[in-house]
DNA sequence: GTCTATAACGGGATAGAC
DNA sequence: GTCTATCCCGTTATAGAC
């Protein structure tokens, strides 16, 4: 692994734990066995680092997700599929729901014009089908923005309580990841019973 | 209003606004128009001053949550009574969602163990009125905690990516605030329909 | 590329006068 | 209770040797 990767791969992990307010380049440089000057030789600042690690996760992530939405499927499927994925991502690491959450409330101007969040957010192939679904009468007339952000609900926010969750119930790592898978299913359920009625 | 008040005023809206690392004691002084000193007078430290409105907030709110679920309801009147309740106390600060998840995310276990938070996340008599009501077969056999998680899901997430929102449909803080009250029979109707089938 | 040393700054907290 | 002045610390960033 590359001084620079190491770099990145260390700083991540405490940008997740610990925000990036909380989190030092002294940690950082720690954490990566390097010291602080080379990490401002890679990266000239803490916040550039961050930056540069934010955009990663996003070019990773985005274009699977934006083109699951894009596909030739029935609603149901790719609503289903939809769940399946980001749920997936999600819990390959839990914490990225909070994290994003906290960029977005600390950074939002600077966030909204990445183009890769753009394509993030930009649904509307979905609300589109959904649409087309109502007038044709095989599904009940609702808001299909207002569908897709129960859907978002859904998926993202136990996440955010993943502390909270596990605490009550006393669950392994291990144990709250099944729990989420079980949500898939739920989730599915929920949203279908809602537009077939 | 007292001085003390003042300063929890004003430290409070910051607090929201840029979160706990990024106020600084400095600023908290000038916007309650005192200075430092006579913060730290007050409150000894900023850590002590944020706990203290921390609390406050519990406290304001947690009984009327709490009581509601203890109330003989109908499952169904109280789903959506509960939900309108939630929904009410958020809408008056929309930044609150995220505030709390922040607190959660950095003092986890200090939260847990108050009291009033103890509280707010005990929903035993929920889950129990639900567990009759599908032995007596009158809702479908599903997961209570589960559903509970839903609810809670389907209410706080919007307001934790409300720029988001109001940014993608050129919303006003009104507009948005209205947007979240057509949501309360939305997600009314998207639970009740889960159950129901 | 990698290191040591340090500059420059901003933060929380306190001493002590009034 | 309220103020001014200041201390002390941790932080980011940079200069300069190797």
């Amino acid at each position: 692994m590359s001084t620079e990767e190491k770099i990145k791969k260390s700083a991540f992990k405490l940008f997740l734990e610990k925000g990036f307010d909380r989190t030092s380049i002294r940690d950082i440089a720690e954490k990566a066995k390097i010291n602080i000057a080379l990490l401002n030789y890679y990266f000239r600042s803490k916040q550039n680092l961050f930056d540069s690690i934010f955009s990663g996760l996003l070019d990773k992530y985005t274009p699977e997700l934006c083109s699951l939405l894009n596909k030739d499927l029935s609603l149901e499927d790719k609503i289903r599929q939809y769940i399946s994925k980001y749920m997936d991502i999600l819990m390959e690491n839990s914490e990225l729901v909070f994290f994003i959450l906290s960029v977005l409330h600390r950074d939002h101007q600077k966030i909204s014009d990445m183009s890769m969040f753009k394509s993030l957010i930009d649904y509307n192939s979905f609300i589109e089908q959904m649409e087309k679904e109502i007038k044709k009468g095989n599904i009940k007339p609702c808001d299909p923005h207002q569908f897709y952000l129960n859907m978002m609900s859904l998926i993202a926010f136990p996440f955010t309580i993943k502390n909270v969750i596990s605490d009550k119930f006393e669950m392994t790592d291990e144990e709250f990841r099944n729990y989420m898978l079980e949500r898939k299913n739920i989730i599915g359920d929920m949203l279908i019973s809602y537009i077939k009625n």
